[in-house]
DNA sequence: GTGCTTGCAAACGTTTTGCAGACTC
DNA sequence: GAGTCTGCAAAACGTTTGCAAGCAC
């Protein structure tokens, strides 16, 4: 049973009529091991060969195909996901301790609607995480 | 009928201890002129006396007690509004225009209570944009 | 062989910081 | 007068870009 929802990211680099270089290759394989949204320092930092310059190349090229996507969690640097997995669900982050909560992107549904209706603006969530105060963090100071 | 919700700016920086310089007096007098939120370079054109340096420490001063609060709309430079303003809206961004569309927050009252019950994250929206596409940009490509 | 892709170094735009002098209270 | 605030210059940070060599197809 595949969650794969379209083309892998091999057709559809070839259907743009690009190349599987190395660096492209093994930034997709990084994406792909990792359980969470990542930096594009960290999959640096994971790829010793792999120049940080070429790895936010690949990350562009492969956004603009679909086939991963990028985050803001809070400040700081952006944070990529393939998004097969990144279409289902939203981030919420904790603004004290930086933890990441996900929910199922199901859940905004309904504000969804509302103001599409309301506003005709079409939400296009997950690209900026929500902010808040975690469990954890909710009575604490600062 | 006076709209603000909280004691004046002035009266929150001697609370804290702090002084009313000129730069700080003045990024509050700007802030208080503008229809929407602005950059911190935006700012500083209008105080041609304000260093950058000293806008974007006043405004975080500001920020720590409260009297303003940043948003960011998509990518590039943070955006700042006088909290009382802040509190009662929520910004949608278009990605494509960049056009800003204001919405009042308890749009969000149902979303919030749904999250803080099932995760017990609450929301405190406002500090980034809901991204999207407005009724312009729906149908067009890119 | 064509031309996309990569490494490197240098630049970019935004924001922060160290310091000495100016100002508020 | 004590201690905060400001201007300036320089740095930090994440990210992008120009170029020449290297590689995929």
């Amino acid at each position: 049973v595949e969650s794969q929802v379209g083309p892998d990211p091999g057709s559809r680099i070839k259907a743009a009529g690009l190349r599987m270089g190395a660096a492209r290759r093994q930034v997709i394989d990084v994406l792909g091991s990792m359980s969470g949204p990542v930096t594009a320092e960290e999959v640096a930092v994971r790829l010793p060969d792999v120049h940080v310059s070429s790895v936010y190349r690949s990350l562009n090229v492969l956004e603009e195909l679909g086939v991963v996507r990028h985050v803001h969690l809070t400040h700081g640097p952006a944070l990529f996901e393939l998004s097969d997995v990144a279409a289902q669900i939203r981030h919420l982050a904790c603004e004290r301790c930086g933890r990441d909560v996900v929910v199922p992107a199901s859940l905004f549904d309904d504000l969804r609607t509302v103001i599409e209706q309301e506003y005709g603006f079409v939400i296009d969530g997950g690209h900026f995480a929500i902010p808040g105060r975690c469990t954890d963090c909710i009575d604490c100071a600062g």
